[in-house]
DNA sequence: TCTGGGGTCCTAGGACCC
DNA sequence: TCTGGGGTCCTAGGACCC
């Protein structure tokens, strides 16, 4: 019988600040922005900041408003992302395979293992304290016979928890669930479930199939029959590499000079280039994002036969794609492009003179893109003529 | 004083081909 | 004369996740 188990660290961000500044600790944290940053969001509030009611993704003035005493951090990533490999390293004493889902949780696959660590319910307890001693931070486990529900058991009882789902009672335990706890069901679903009065799992689960693809589209109405069902949800199950990156921005003040935007765009387009060659990958697909003052946000893609090969090029393209799409004069909140359709590098079929002349190119690109990332202030990334009059 | 940033997947409609 | 059906690729927008 497979076993999984989910692995979610309690509150990440704050809790590496509490852990690394002791002066934090039983204090309200909140990673995100300082009072004085308008824009900025919430990312991790501490237990201590969730009981003034300061959530994730809740604006910092509002959380300010809430907890005016609280610690307001902007974060440090590069600490957040070292002690995420250590906790994941005690993971993997327990088992070869751990596949993080994201900075912060981990799908532990302990199937078989019971010989060496003991029951589920054992190696669970252990791994707890062993992540507590070893990083100094506090894990909530779901346990089940698969990821989708591991997922949802290790929400059920936060901080701190320990969930387990006992082989045979996954219908069970989906159909008694209230719907607020289905993951994957956010603001717009959690309407739906409203409206059609759907308060359980056992509520969903008395619906036939096609009534359920009416209410909410064929892939969620087919995904919600099964999760009720214990079923588990291919969501988690494929290896699926990158198929796009992105960068954005949200500026202090709106912007509407032109000139200014696309020095914006020309920054955004240092961090994809410099992203896409450290990782070896070309994109055939560029897009930009532009999000105006009324939040109302449209978006441009434009896909060709051949990768994008060049800074140069992948600027040029997105500037024309900006420049289609931008309604002149409208202020601006917001810049974003990207690429997609990702593939290794090296893989287009262009001639050997184009590739050696654009080897030159990319080397020289490459070079300094390294230094405007070593050296975010070092005179080069002042201007962006050093490309556009090539 | 509203509403981050980096992603994935789905939908609906159009173009194009056989 | 009043128009099929399937497949693939592409675009714009939106829901959702952490």
């Amino acid at each position: 019988m497979a076993c999984f188990i989910h692995a979610d660290i309690d509150a990440f961000y704050a809790s590496v600040e509490q852990l690394d500044h002791p002066g934090y600790r039983g204090k309200p944290v909140i990673v995100g922005g300082l009072p004085s940053d308008k824009r900025s969001v919430v990312s991790t509030a501490s237990y201590e900041a969730r009981s003034f009611g300061v959530h994730s993704a809740m604006p910092i003035f509002q959380a300010y408003k809430l907890c005016p005493g609280g610690i307001f951090l902007r974060g440090n990533m590069g600490r957040y992302k070292e002690k995420s490999q250590e906790v994941l390293a005690v993971f993997s004493d327990f088992s070869p395979d751990v596949k993080a889902i994201s900075i912060d949780e981990a799908f532990i696959d302990i199937t078989g293992t019971e010989r060496l660590f003991g029951p589920p319910e054992t190696l669970a307890k252990n791994l707890k304290e062993r992540v507590l001693r070893k990083t100094g931070l506090v894990v909530s486990l779901g346990l089940a016979s698969n990821k989708y529900i591991a997922k949802i058991a290790s929400g059920m009882s936060k901080p701190d928890g320990l969930y387990i789902i006992p082989p045979g009672g996954e219908e069970g335990f989906m159909r008694s669930l209230r719907v607020n706890k289905i993951w994957g069901a956010g603001r717009k679903s959690q309407e739906l479930f409203k409206k059609y009065g759907l308060k359980t799992g056992e509520d969903i689960y008395a619906l036939p199939k096609e009534k359920l693809t009416l209410i909410f589209g064929k892939a969620f109405g087919l995904f919600l029959y099964r999760a009720v069902r214990g079923e588990a949800a291919a969501a988690f199950d494929d290896d699926r590499g990158s198929h796009s990156i992105s960068s954005e921005r949200t500026f202090p003040h709106d912007l509407y000079d032109e000139f200014t935007i696309e020095t914006v765009l020309f920054d955004i387009c240092q961090d994809l280039m410099f992203r896409l060659y450290t990782n070896n990958l070309q994109g055939r697909t560029i897009f930009i994002k532009i999000r105006y003052d009324d939040f109302h946000t449209e978006s441009a893609r434009e896909t060709y036969p051949y990768p994008v090969v060049s800074m140069n090029e992948l600027f040029e393209f997105l500037r024309l794609l900006f420049q289609k799409k931008y309604k002149p004069g409208r202020r601006v909140r917001l810049l974003g492009a990207g690429l997609s359709n990702l593939e290794p590098e090296n893989h287009s079929r262009q001639n050997e003179l184009f590739e050696m002349i654009n080897e030159k190119e990319r080397k020289l690109e490459k070079h300094i893109l390294e230094i405007n990332t070593k050296y975010p202030h070092a005179a080069l990334k002042r201007g962006r003529s050093w490309l556009i009059d090539k």
